[in-house]
DNA sequence: CTTGGCACTCGGGAAGCGTGAGTGCCAGGG
DNA sequence: CCCTGGCACTCACGCTTCCCGAGTGCCAAG
């Protein structure tokens, strides 16, 4: 249906618009890639490929520029990622490599994203529902006022104020900490959940009620806090002239973290790169946007996802590139650590 | 040297610019305020006003303008703050206080703000230098890891790794931890520093080095951390038409955590309400909003500030309402949690 | 000091014009 | 059947021109 010149115009008039940000016409295809055929024939391409839903013109007698549909069959079947520059990816290792804890790696990596793109980074935390339970602490502030830590093998801490109903004294707090953590290291989260659910009767009538308080707590951390936080980064990047438009919703949808959750969990399916093109999007700020986003963890596990945010005429090879490596070191890094 | 009326007259100006965003002129201002005077009169006001630099033509007949000096004089002496509605106050109490966490409290800070003022709201999380260590506690991971965990009477915890140069056992942690404990609790983490700095001595030379790389990681975190985080809120009303003018230079500068924490440094003297408008502020890109902020605490104590930011041209006596009742409520709700 | 009158200025919108890039279609040639 | 050159057609955009009206400064009189 579309023979493979058809493809290369399509292909050439993606890569000429987002180069230039201006319609492309047949003359000027001709002149930039060596296609060798006269403008008369690309005309009849284009129109073919303008049919098909591929290309459309913003007004008579403009020349054509890519839709939706058309991105989509680039990045689908006409692009490879393309690869960063060793000197790209030395500077990434060595910046993502000084980082110290999580919370340094999460904002490194989103400025890398930003930087390396010129656009939007979006980074998620790690998610704690693979992450394993590595030690759960107890500190007692006062008789009736209990700090509850709990620390992820990812490196994650999670505290928590609990005001307990009753009185307690040191000794309780030190049986209620050997209980949990016997109970719980090494487990997943998502199992802990249950096993917590299951502990209160191991724990003598008499500091049931503290318990109780204690792992409803821990319970409603570990459950709840699957809404995970988001970072952003490069949001200048939007004040580029290219897409002055709708920027306002854009922000707006920025702003709205669970919303952006929602966006990035449809997104790719686990490690994936993936890709979501204009109104492919679901929320509808963003269909201006393209969205370019990969999951990213430490040893097989995907932990969390990633992503760079731009307008519909955006670079996707590159963008890809950095993405899918920047993903990776992450990987790298949270794995050492 | 200004008379009553001029005053009013800048006043009027100020007050109609802010609200039509069109340069105002003499026969306008006449008509919408009741001045019992002739435009002409006004007119000979305003060159005045003129001359003095309160205010300024974008080009040859049209309305004037106020300038930076001129809404500097208006916030001054010519406004006061404008209180909120009941309705607002209710509103901003309840919403507060259905907060959980400290965390959860800087949240709701920043989107009431952002709300209220439909600008850019930046909250600082509450300063360290004015807290008292609560409790310190040190989790053993493994023989080699450590957990070093930071409780201060604000709810703020502060959590960091220790990798240790040696091995170590439980009971050395525990002697370590109750060292610590000892010895700080109830301190200012100002003073904890000093303290801390002189401990080392008081450790058997058997586990000296550890305790060394503990202590270095404690007082790391007490003094660098005075570098404290930012939330930002309400981005998107960058957006509004307002001020397109230079919106890349304010979104970049808002990215520079540090460059914030600079200005709001300057901005305000402890917990008066402050404004600084347009050139006054030194940051570069921020040279054409205002800033409105406060500091803002729990029992007399300011633990950090807050603000709002918007263009020069905003309503101060509405912002400034809204700025001081937040920094009131908020500092109401820390005292209570 | 205020006021009405008056001439002047000039930004900005409306209208008109020309240009050129781009198109679709067609008829002829490989 | 597909490619090609030719040709007439279409518009967005940039340019000028023009006009209007809001707003001004100045001045002389009250």
């Amino acid at each position: 249906m579309l023979d493979d010149r058809k493809l290369a115009v399509l292909r050439a008039i993606v890569e000429d618009y987002v180069s230039t940000n201006e319609p492309v016409g047949s003359k000027s295809l001709v002149d930039r890639h060596n296609l060798d055929v006269s403008p008369a024939t690309i005309r009849n391409d284009m129109a073919v490929l303008e049919e098909q839903g591929y290309i459309t013109q913003p007004h008579t007698s403009a020349g054509r520029v890519p839709t939706d549909k058309g991105y989509r069959l680039f990045v689908d079947r006409l692009s490879h990622m393309k690869p960063l520059s060793s000197a790209d990816r030395r500077a990434i290792q060595t910046y993502l490599a000084q980082a110290y804890g999580l919370d340094d790696v999460v904002m490194r990596t989103v400025r890398l994203l930003a930087q390396l793109t010129r656009q939007v980074a979006v980074v998620q935390y790690p998610s704690l529902t693979r992450a394993v339970v590595r030690h759960i602490e107890l500190v007692r502030l006062a008789p009736e006022k209990l700090l509850v830590v709990l620390i992820t093998d990812t490196g994650r801490v999670e505290q928590r104020m609990v005001d307990l109903p009753e009185r307690s004294e040191d000794d309780d707090i030190a049986h209620l900490r050997a209980l949990l953590n016997a109970s719980l290291d090494g487990r997943r989260l998502t199992e802990a959940v249950a096993i917590v659910a299951g502990l209160t009767e191991s724990v003598p009538p008499a500091g049931r009620a503290n318990a109780a308080a204690v792992f409803s707590v821990i319970m409603a951390n570990l459950v709840e806090r699957n809404e995970e936080r988001i970072v952003l980064g490069g949001t200048a990047n939007l004040a580029a002239p290219d897409f002055s438009q709708g920027l306002r919703e854009v922000l707006q949808a920025l702003e709205e973290q669970v919303v952006l959750m929602r966006v990035l969990g449809n997104a790719s399916d686990e490690s994936l790169l993936s890709v979501m093109i204009g109104r492919e999007n679901p929320v509808e700020g963003l269909q201006t946007t393209s969205l370019v986003s990969s999951g990213y963890g430490s040893g097989g596990e995907t932990l969390a996802k990633l992503a760079v945010l731009g307008p519909t005429r955006m670079d996707y090879p590159g963008t890809m590139g950095a993405v899918s490596a920047v993903a990776r070191y992450v990987g790298e890094i949270l794995m050492e650590s």
